[in-house]
DNA sequence: TGTCCACTGGAAGGGAGGGCTT
DNA sequence: AAGCCCTCCCTTCCAGTGGACA
Protein backbone atom coordinates (compact mmCIF):
# COMPACT_ATOMS: atom_id res chain seq x y z
CA UNK A 1 0.00 0.00 0.00
CA UNK A 2 0.93 4.00 -1.10
CA UNK A 3 2.23 5.49 2.71
CA UNK A 4 1.68 8.67 0.76
CA UNK A 5 1.69 9.64 -2.72
CA UNK A 6 3.54 12.42 -2.55
CA UNK A 7 6.32 10.86 -0.52
CA UNK A 8 8.01 9.12 -3.23
CA UNK A 9 8.52 12.52 -5.09
CA UNK A 10 9.30 14.02 -2.21
CA UNK A 11 12.08 11.66 -2.09
CA UNK A 12 13.41 12.55 -5.35
CA UNK A 13 16.64 14.72 -4.95
CA UNK A 14 16.01 17.72 -6.38
CA UNK A 15 18.04 19.16 -9.03
CA UNK A 16 17.66 22.68 -8.24
CA UNK A 17 20.13 23.85 -5.72
CA UNK A 18 17.27 26.24 -4.22
CA UNK A 19 14.90 29.24 -5.77
CA UNK A 20 14.12 28.23 -9.20
CA UNK A 21 12.99 31.26 -9.86
CA UNK A 22 16.34 32.69 -10.53
CA UNK A 23 16.47 30.88 -13.86
CA UNK A 24 13.10 32.95 -14.33
CA UNK A 25 12.97 36.28 -16.70
CA UNK A 26 11.30 38.28 -13.75
CA UNK A 27 14.30 37.80 -11.33
CA UNK A 28 16.47 40.56 -11.71
CA UNK A 29 20.49 39.77 -10.52
CA UNK A 30 22.45 41.71 -8.47
CA UNK A 31 24.94 42.51 -11.57
CA UNK A 32 23.49 42.64 -15.25
CA UNK A 33 25.99 40.79 -17.83
CA UNK A 34 27.02 42.29 -20.78
CA UNK A 35 25.33 45.58 -20.56
CA UNK A 36 27.38 47.75 -18.99
CA UNK A 37 28.19 50.32 -21.59
CA UNK A 38 23.88 50.52 -21.74
CA UNK A 39 23.41 50.59 -17.89
CA UNK A 40 25.72 53.25 -17.92
CA UNK A 41 24.52 55.26 -20.91
CA UNK A 42 21.43 55.82 -18.95
CA UNK A 43 22.57 56.28 -15.40
CA UNK A 44 24.81 58.96 -16.99
CA UNK A 45 21.62 60.97 -18.09
CA UNK A 46 19.49 59.88 -15.28
CA UNK A 47 22.20 61.69 -12.65
CA UNK A 48 19.85 64.63 -13.49
CA UNK A 49 17.38 63.44 -11.39
CA UNK A 50 19.89 63.04 -8.21
CA UNK A 51 20.72 66.74 -8.62
CA UNK A 52 16.74 68.13 -8.48
CA UNK A 53 16.97 68.76 -12.44
CA UNK A 54 14.85 67.02 -15.12
CA UNK A 55 16.84 64.01 -16.71
CA UNK A 56 16.49 64.10 -21.13
CA UNK A 57 13.81 61.83 -21.95
CA UNK A 58 15.17 58.38 -23.25
CA UNK A 59 14.02 56.13 -25.75
CA UNK A 60 15.61 52.56 -25.54
CA UNK A 61 15.49 49.69 -28.27
CA UNK A 62 15.98 46.66 -28.47
CA UNK A 63 14.35 43.30 -29.72
CA UNK A 64 12.75 41.08 -26.66
CA UNK A 65 15.02 39.09 -24.21
CA UNK A 66 17.61 41.99 -24.46
CA UNK A 67 17.84 43.01 -20.82
CA UNK A 68 15.63 46.19 -21.70
CA UNK A 69 13.23 45.75 -19.11
CA UNK A 70 15.93 44.37 -16.19
CA UNK A 71 18.15 47.21 -17.08
CA UNK A 72 15.21 49.64 -16.52
CA UNK A 73 14.27 47.88 -13.32
CA UNK A 74 17.54 47.44 -12.16
CA UNK A 75 18.45 51.17 -12.45
CA UNK A 76 14.81 52.00 -10.64
CA UNK A 77 16.06 50.49 -7.61
CA UNK A 78 19.83 52.03 -8.00
CA UNK A 79 18.34 55.41 -8.48
CA UNK A 80 16.21 54.86 -5.21
CA UNK A 81 19.10 53.33 -3.12
CA UNK A 82 20.94 56.80 -4.43
CA UNK A 83 18.37 58.86 -3.37
CA UNK A 84 17.81 57.84 -0.23
CA UNK A 85 20.98 59.10 0.91
CA UNK A 86 20.96 62.40 -0.58
CA UNK A 87 19.58 65.10 1.90
CA UNK A 88 16.15 66.60 1.69
CA UNK A 89 15.52 68.44 -1.37
CA UNK A 90 17.05 66.29 -3.68
CA UNK A 91 15.63 62.76 -2.05
CA UNK A 92 12.15 63.11 -3.37
CA UNK A 93 12.53 60.91 -6.88
CA UNK A 94 10.35 59.21 -8.11
CA UNK A 95 10.95 56.49 -10.50
CA UNK A 96 7.41 54.90 -11.71
CA UNK A 97 7.62 51.43 -14.45
CA UNK A 98 4.44 50.70 -16.39
CA UNK A 99 3.97 47.80 -18.46
CA UNK A 100 1.95 48.94 -21.57
CA UNK A 101 1.54 45.24 -22.65
CA UNK A 102 -0.89 45.56 -19.31
CA UNK A 103 -1.90 49.43 -19.28
CA UNK A 104 -2.75 50.10 -22.75
CA UNK A 105 -4.70 52.80 -22.65
CA UNK A 106 -4.35 56.64 -22.29
CA UNK A 107 -6.68 56.44 -19.55
CA UNK A 108 -4.96 53.73 -17.99
CA UNK A 109 -1.51 55.37 -18.11
CA UNK A 110 -2.49 58.54 -16.67
CA UNK A 111 -4.40 56.69 -13.78
CA UNK A 112 -1.74 54.75 -13.13
CA UNK A 113 1.02 57.85 -12.79
CA UNK A 114 -1.70 59.88 -11.58
CA UNK A 115 -1.95 57.15 -8.31
CA UNK A 116 1.35 56.77 -7.04
CA UNK A 117 0.84 60.53 -5.85
CA UNK A 118 -2.58 59.89 -4.09
CA UNK A 119 -2.11 57.93 -0.79
CA UNK A 120 -5.57 58.13 0.33
CA UNK A 121 -7.37 54.98 -0.80
CA UNK A 122 -10.55 56.87 -1.61
CA UNK A 123 -9.30 60.11 -3.28
CA UNK A 124 -7.46 57.32 -6.09
CA UNK A 125 -8.56 57.93 -9.54
CA UNK A 126 -11.26 55.08 -10.30
CA UNK A 127 -10.36 52.56 -13.18
CA UNK A 128 -12.55 54.30 -15.15
CA UNK A 129 -15.34 56.65 -15.83
CA UNK A 130 -14.01 60.24 -15.33
CA UNK A 131 -13.01 62.32 -18.90
CA UNK A 132 -9.05 61.99 -19.47
CA UNK A 133 -8.69 65.66 -19.38
CA UNK A 134 -9.58 65.47 -15.56
CA UNK A 135 -7.12 62.40 -14.76
CA UNK A 136 -4.92 64.61 -16.46
CA UNK A 137 -5.58 67.62 -13.88
CA UNK A 138 -5.26 65.42 -10.99
CA UNK A 139 -2.24 63.96 -11.64
CA UNK A 140 -0.74 67.22 -12.73
CA UNK A 141 -2.00 68.89 -9.33
CA UNK A 142 -0.62 65.78 -7.15
CA UNK A 143 2.73 65.63 -9.07
CA UNK A 144 3.53 69.48 -8.67
CA UNK A 145 2.49 69.68 -4.90
CA UNK A 146 5.91 69.44 -3.48
CA UNK A 147 9.63 69.31 -5.66
CA UNK A 148 10.44 65.99 -6.47
CA UNK A 149 11.69 64.69 -9.93
CA UNK A 150 9.54 62.05 -11.26
CA UNK A 151 11.06 59.01 -14.27
CA UNK A 152 8.08 57.51 -15.59
CA UNK A 153 9.22 54.44 -17.55
CA UNK A 154 6.86 53.10 -20.84
CA UNK A 155 8.26 49.70 -21.43
CA UNK A 156 6.45 48.68 -24.48
CA UNK A 157 5.39 52.09 -25.71
CA UNK A 158 5.21 50.65 -29.36
CA UNK A 159 2.33 48.71 -28.41
CA UNK A 160 0.44 52.04 -26.52
CA UNK A 161 1.36 54.16 -29.66
CA UNK A 162 -0.06 51.84 -31.64
CA UNK A 163 -2.84 51.52 -29.78
CA UNK A 164 -3.90 54.18 -28.38
CA UNK A 165 -1.93 57.45 -30.18
CA UNK A 166 0.25 59.76 -28.94
CA UNK A 167 -2.18 62.29 -27.26
CA UNK A 168 -0.79 61.63 -23.69
CA UNK A 169 2.70 61.39 -24.92
CA UNK A 170 1.89 64.64 -25.97
CA UNK A 171 0.72 65.84 -22.69
CA UNK A 172 3.23 63.76 -20.70
CA UNK A 173 6.14 65.37 -22.37
CA UNK A 174 4.88 69.20 -22.59
CA UNK A 175 3.94 68.72 -18.54
CA UNK A 176 7.11 70.07 -17.55
CA UNK A 177 6.17 73.85 -19.04
CA UNK A 178 3.30 73.44 -16.92
CA UNK A 179 5.05 72.22 -13.33
CA UNK A 180 6.20 74.68 -11.13
CA UNK A 181 8.15 72.49 -8.56
CA UNK A 182 8.09 68.77 -10.14
CA UNK A 183 9.78 67.84 -12.71
CA UNK A 184 9.02 64.75 -14.94
CA UNK A 185 10.79 62.67 -17.53
CA UNK A 186 10.06 59.58 -19.81
CA UNK A 187 12.07 56.33 -20.46
CA UNK A 188 10.29 54.76 -23.87
CA UNK A 189 11.47 51.17 -23.84
CA UNK A 190 10.47 49.41 -27.75
CA UNK A 191 11.17 46.40 -29.37
CA UNK A 192 10.12 48.28 -32.46
CA UNK A 193 12.88 50.84 -34.05
CA UNK A 194 10.29 52.26 -36.45
CA UNK A 195 7.60 53.01 -33.79
CA UNK A 196 8.49 57.05 -33.75
CA UNK A 197 7.46 57.44 -37.53
CA UNK A 198 3.81 56.88 -36.31
CA UNK A 199 4.81 59.96 -33.74
CA UNK A 200 3.53 63.51 -34.24
CA UNK A 201 7.12 65.18 -34.79
CA UNK A 202 6.55 67.50 -31.70
CA UNK A 203 6.15 64.27 -29.56
CA UNK A 204 9.11 62.44 -31.33
CA UNK A 205 11.66 65.03 -31.19
CA UNK A 206 10.46 65.51 -27.25
CA UNK A 207 10.44 62.37 -26.31
CA UNK A 208 13.68 60.92 -28.42
CA UNK A 209 16.46 63.47 -26.68
CA UNK A 210 18.41 60.36 -25.92
CA UNK A 211 18.24 57.20 -27.62
CA UNK A 212 19.89 54.14 -26.94
CA UNK A 213 20.23 50.76 -28.59
CA UNK A 214 19.99 46.89 -27.34
CA UNK A 215 21.66 44.57 -29.07
CA UNK A 216 21.10 40.93 -29.12
CA UNK A 217 23.19 38.82 -26.92
CA UNK A 218 25.88 36.44 -28.62
CA UNK A 219 26.08 32.79 -28.31
CA UNK A 220 28.95 33.83 -25.70
CA UNK A 221 27.17 36.61 -23.95
CA UNK A 222 24.22 34.16 -23.24
CA UNK A 223 26.23 31.50 -22.06
CA UNK A 224 27.98 33.83 -19.23
CA UNK A 225 24.77 34.93 -18.51
CA UNK A 226 23.20 31.13 -18.22
CA UNK A 227 26.75 30.22 -16.44
CA UNK A 228 25.67 33.14 -13.69
CA UNK A 229 22.13 31.52 -13.06
CA UNK A 230 22.99 28.20 -13.55
CA UNK A 231 25.48 28.90 -10.67
CA UNK A 232 22.73 30.21 -8.17
CA UNK A 233 19.90 27.74 -9.37
CA UNK A 234 22.05 24.20 -9.70
CA UNK A 235 24.44 22.20 -7.16
CA UNK A 236 27.56 21.76 -9.16
CA UNK A 237 28.43 18.77 -11.55
CA UNK A 238 24.41 18.71 -12.38
CA UNK A 239 24.64 20.38 -15.65
CA UNK A 240 26.20 17.99 -18.44
CA UNK A 241 28.80 19.30 -21.04
CA UNK A 242 27.92 21.40 -23.81
CA UNK A 243 24.09 22.24 -22.38
CA UNK A 244 24.93 25.44 -21.62
CA UNK A 245 26.20 26.19 -24.91
CA UNK A 246 23.81 24.67 -26.59
CA UNK A 247 20.83 26.22 -25.30
CA UNK A 248 22.81 29.73 -25.70
CA UNK A 249 23.36 28.92 -29.18
CA UNK A 250 20.17 27.44 -30.11
CA UNK A 251 18.68 30.88 -28.81
CA UNK A 252 21.63 32.84 -30.32
CA UNK A 253 21.01 31.75 -33.81
CA UNK A 254 17.24 32.52 -33.24
CA UNK A 255 16.74 35.71 -31.57
CA UNK A 256 19.78 36.49 -28.86
CA UNK A 257 16.71 36.33 -26.63
CA UNK A 258 18.12 36.03 -23.19
CA UNK A 259 14.72 35.55 -21.92
CA UNK A 260 14.48 32.19 -24.02
CA UNK A 261 17.63 30.93 -23.26
CA UNK A 262 17.20 31.09 -19.74
CA UNK A 263 13.43 29.36 -19.85
CA UNK A 264 15.33 26.47 -21.95
CA UNK A 265 17.55 25.82 -19.54
CA UNK A 266 14.89 25.63 -16.57
CA UNK A 267 12.22 23.72 -18.26
CA UNK A 268 15.35 21.09 -19.70
CA UNK A 269 16.35 20.95 -15.62
CA UNK A 270 12.42 20.24 -14.95
CA UNK A 271 12.29 17.25 -17.48
CA UNK A 272 15.11 16.12 -15.95
CA UNK A 273 14.12 16.13 -12.48
CA UNK A 274 10.91 14.71 -13.51
CA UNK A 275 12.66 11.68 -14.45
CA UNK A 276 14.49 11.52 -11.88
CA UNK A 277 17.33 11.85 -13.79
CA UNK A 278 20.52 13.49 -11.61
CA UNK A 279 22.07 15.46 -14.77
CA UNK A 280 20.49 17.89 -17.13
CA UNK A 281 22.23 16.26 -20.64
CA UNK A 282 21.45 17.71 -24.39
CA UNK A 283 18.50 15.37 -25.04
CA UNK A 284 16.52 17.53 -22.20
CA UNK A 285 17.47 20.36 -24.33
CA UNK A 286 16.24 19.45 -27.29
CA UNK A 287 13.07 17.87 -25.41
CA UNK A 288 12.90 21.67 -23.61
CA UNK A 289 13.05 23.35 -26.89
CA UNK A 290 10.44 21.20 -28.43
CA UNK A 291 8.10 21.30 -25.44
CA UNK A 292 8.69 25.19 -24.80
CA UNK A 293 7.13 25.88 -28.61
CA UNK A 294 4.15 23.48 -28.19
CA UNK A 295 3.15 25.06 -25.11
CA UNK A 296 3.21 28.71 -25.68
CA UNK A 297 1.23 27.78 -29.17
CA UNK A 298 -1.62 25.43 -26.66
CA UNK A 299 -1.78 28.46 -24.32
CA UNK A 300 -2.27 31.17 -27.16
CA UNK A 301 -5.06 28.90 -28.64
CA UNK A 302 -6.47 28.01 -25.30
CA UNK A 303 -6.84 31.86 -24.08
CA UNK A 304 -8.30 33.38 -27.76
CA UNK A 305 -11.49 34.62 -28.03
CA UNK A 306 -14.35 32.46 -29.21
CA UNK A 307 -15.24 34.28 -32.53
CA UNK A 308 -11.42 33.88 -33.26
CA UNK A 309 -11.35 30.20 -32.53
CA UNK A 310 -13.88 29.63 -34.97
CA UNK A 311 -11.69 31.24 -37.64
CA UNK A 312 -8.84 29.42 -36.57
CA UNK A 313 -10.67 26.16 -36.76
CA UNK A 314 -12.01 26.97 -40.13
CA UNK A 315 -8.44 27.50 -41.23
CA UNK A 316 -7.35 24.08 -39.75
CA UNK A 317 -10.35 22.30 -40.93
CA UNK A 318 -9.46 24.18 -44.71
CA UNK A 319 -5.89 22.92 -43.79
CA UNK A 320 -7.32 19.42 -43.19
CA UNK A 321 -9.50 18.93 -46.65
CA UNK A 322 -5.99 19.40 -48.04
CA UNK A 323 -6.21 23.43 -49.03
CA UNK A 324 -2.86 24.21 -48.07
CA UNK A 325 -3.04 27.66 -49.48
CA UNK A 326 -6.20 29.19 -48.23
CA UNK A 327 -7.75 32.87 -49.13
CA UNK A 328 -9.97 34.77 -46.57
CA UNK A 329 -12.95 34.37 -49.10
CA UNK A 330 -12.15 30.45 -48.18
CA UNK A 331 -11.75 30.66 -44.52
CA UNK A 332 -14.72 33.26 -44.23
CA UNK A 333 -16.96 30.53 -45.90
CA UNK A 334 -15.38 27.84 -43.53
CA UNK A 335 -16.28 30.65 -40.48
CA UNK A 336 -19.91 30.94 -41.65
CA UNK A 337 -20.32 27.16 -41.36
CA UNK A 338 -18.55 27.03 -38.16
CA UNK A 339 -20.40 29.98 -36.94
CA UNK A 340 -24.05 28.74 -37.81
CA UNK A 341 -23.70 25.44 -36.71
CA UNK A 342 -22.54 26.46 -32.85
CA UNK A 343 -25.23 29.12 -32.72
CA UNK A 344 -22.96 31.97 -32.01
CA UNK A 345 -23.82 34.87 -33.87
CA UNK A 346 -21.95 35.65 -37.45
CA UNK A 347 -19.36 38.62 -37.93
CA UNK A 348 -18.23 40.15 -41.29
CA UNK A 349 -15.89 39.54 -43.82
CA UNK A 350 -14.07 42.50 -42.99
CA UNK A 351 -14.09 41.61 -38.84
CA UNK A 352 -12.94 38.39 -40.29
CA UNK A 353 -9.86 39.46 -42.09
CA UNK A 354 -9.11 41.54 -39.00
CA UNK A 355 -9.03 38.41 -36.98
CA UNK A 356 -7.24 36.47 -39.45
CA UNK A 357 -4.50 39.48 -39.00
CA UNK A 358 -4.25 39.21 -35.62
CA UNK A 359 -3.99 35.41 -35.92
CA UNK A 360 -1.02 35.81 -37.97
CA UNK A 361 0.60 38.37 -35.32
CA UNK A 362 0.29 35.72 -32.95
CA UNK A 363 2.00 33.35 -35.34
CA UNK A 364 -0.88 31.18 -35.24
CA UNK A 365 -0.99 31.34 -38.98
CA UNK A 366 1.11 32.80 -42.08
CA UNK A 367 -1.04 35.39 -43.76
CA UNK A 368 0.54 37.26 -46.96
CA UNK A 369 -0.76 39.41 -48.83
CA UNK A 370 -0.61 37.83 -52.58
CA UNK A 371 -1.97 39.28 -55.97
CA UNK A 372 -3.19 36.64 -57.87
CA UNK A 373 -4.04 38.81 -61.34
CA UNK A 374 -7.60 38.62 -62.65
CA UNK A 375 -7.95 36.00 -59.63
CA UNK A 376 -8.07 39.47 -57.22
CA UNK A 377 -5.78 40.61 -54.21
CA UNK A 378 -6.14 38.82 -50.84
CA UNK A 379 -4.55 36.61 -48.34
CA UNK A 380 -2.79 33.58 -48.33
CA UNK A 381 -3.26 31.86 -45.16
CA UNK A 382 -0.77 28.94 -44.09
CA UNK A 383 -1.39 27.00 -41.30
CA UNK A 384 2.07 27.51 -38.48
CA UNK A 385 1.07 25.33 -35.63
CA UNK A 386 0.73 21.36 -35.60
CA UNK A 387 -2.78 20.47 -36.96
CA UNK A 388 -4.12 18.00 -34.51
CA UNK A 389 -2.74 19.17 -30.96
CA UNK A 390 -4.33 22.78 -31.78
CA UNK A 391 -7.60 21.25 -32.85
CA UNK A 392 -7.75 18.97 -29.81
CA UNK A 393 -7.17 22.61 -27.74
CA UNK A 394 -9.84 24.21 -29.44
CA UNK A 395 -12.44 21.41 -29.30
CA UNK A 396 -11.78 21.29 -25.25
CA UNK A 397 -14.16 25.00 -25.19
CA UNK A 398 -17.36 24.21 -24.31
CA UNK A 399 -18.60 26.61 -26.63
CA UNK A 400 -17.11 24.69 -29.64
CA UNK A 401 -19.11 21.39 -29.02
CA UNK A 402 -21.57 21.62 -31.15
CA UNK A 403 -19.22 21.78 -34.03
CA UNK A 404 -16.98 18.61 -33.02
CA UNK A 405 -16.47 16.56 -36.13
CA UNK A 406 -17.83 19.02 -38.14
CA UNK A 407 -17.33 18.51 -42.05
CA UNK A 408 -16.04 20.96 -44.57
CA UNK A 409 -18.07 20.55 -47.92
CA UNK A 410 -14.85 19.87 -49.77
CA UNK A 411 -15.47 22.27 -52.77
CA UNK A 412 -13.60 25.20 -52.13
CA UNK A 413 -10.48 22.39 -53.15
CA UNK A 414 -11.88 21.43 -55.99
CA UNK A 415 -9.84 23.92 -58.32
CA UNK A 416 -6.48 22.34 -57.73
C1' DT B 1 -1.87 49.28 -71.90
C1' DG B 2 -5.96 49.03 -69.67
C1' DT B 3 -9.18 46.08 -67.25
C1' DC B 4 -10.76 43.69 -63.53
C1' DC B 5 -10.81 40.55 -59.60
C1' DA B 6 -11.16 39.81 -54.56
C1' DC B 7 -9.94 41.61 -51.50
C1' DT B 8 -7.04 45.05 -48.23
C1' DG B 9 -6.89 48.52 -45.04
C1' DG B 10 -8.37 53.08 -43.45
C1' DA B 11 -12.05 55.78 -41.44
C1' DA B 12 -16.14 56.79 -39.15
C1' DG B 13 -19.38 55.63 -36.22
C1' DG B 14 -22.72 52.68 -33.34
C1' DG B 15 -23.81 50.49 -29.23
C1' DA B 16 -22.98 47.73 -25.15
C1' DG B 17 -20.64 47.68 -20.82
C1' DG B 18 -18.43 49.58 -16.93
C1' DG B 19 -18.23 53.41 -13.93
C1' DC B 20 -18.43 58.19 -12.32
C1' DT B 21 -21.14 62.75 -11.33
C1' DT B 22 -24.93 65.59 -10.31
C1' DA C 1 -32.21 58.47 -12.37
C1' DA C 2 -30.21 60.83 -16.00
C1' DG C 3 -26.26 62.26 -18.11
C1' DC C 4 -21.45 61.79 -19.01
C1' DC C 5 -17.03 59.53 -20.33
C1' DC C 6 -13.97 55.85 -21.99
C1' DT C 7 -13.01 51.34 -23.99
C1' DC C 8 -13.98 47.41 -26.71
C1' DC C 9 -15.91 45.02 -30.40
C1' DC C 10 -18.00 45.41 -34.37
C1' DT C 11 -20.34 47.20 -38.86
C1' DT C 12 -20.58 49.96 -42.92
C1' DC C 13 -18.53 52.28 -46.52
C1' DC C 14 -15.16 52.90 -49.82
C1' DA C 15 -10.85 54.14 -52.20
C1' DG C 16 -6.88 51.63 -53.39
C1' DT C 17 -4.12 47.80 -55.35
C1' DG C 18 -0.76 43.90 -57.57
C1' DG C 19 -0.57 41.48 -61.28
C1' DA C 20 -2.64 37.99 -64.79
C1' DC C 21 -4.95 38.45 -68.78
C1' DA C 22 -6.99 40.32 -73.17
Amino acid sequence: MQENIFKEFLENKSIFKRDRDVLRPSYIPEKLLHRDEQINQIASILVSALRGDQPSNILVFGKTGTGKTATAKYLGKEIKKAADSLPEPFKDVRYIYINCEVVDTQYGVLQNIGNHFIEDFDERIPPTGWSTERVYNILWEKIDQTPKVVVVVLDEIDRFVYKSGDDTLYHLTKINDDLKNAKLSLIGISNDLKFTEMLDPRVRSRLSDEKIVFPPYDADQLKDILVQRAEMAFEKGIIGDGVMALCAAVEAHEHGDARRALDLLRVAAEIAERNNETEINENHVIKAKNKIELDCVIEAVRTLPLQSKLVLLGILLGEENGNHKQMTGDVYTAYKGLAKKSGTSLLTQRRVADLISELDMMGLVSARVKSFGRGGRTREILVSVPLLETKRVLEKDPMLEPVKGFKLKTQSTLEL
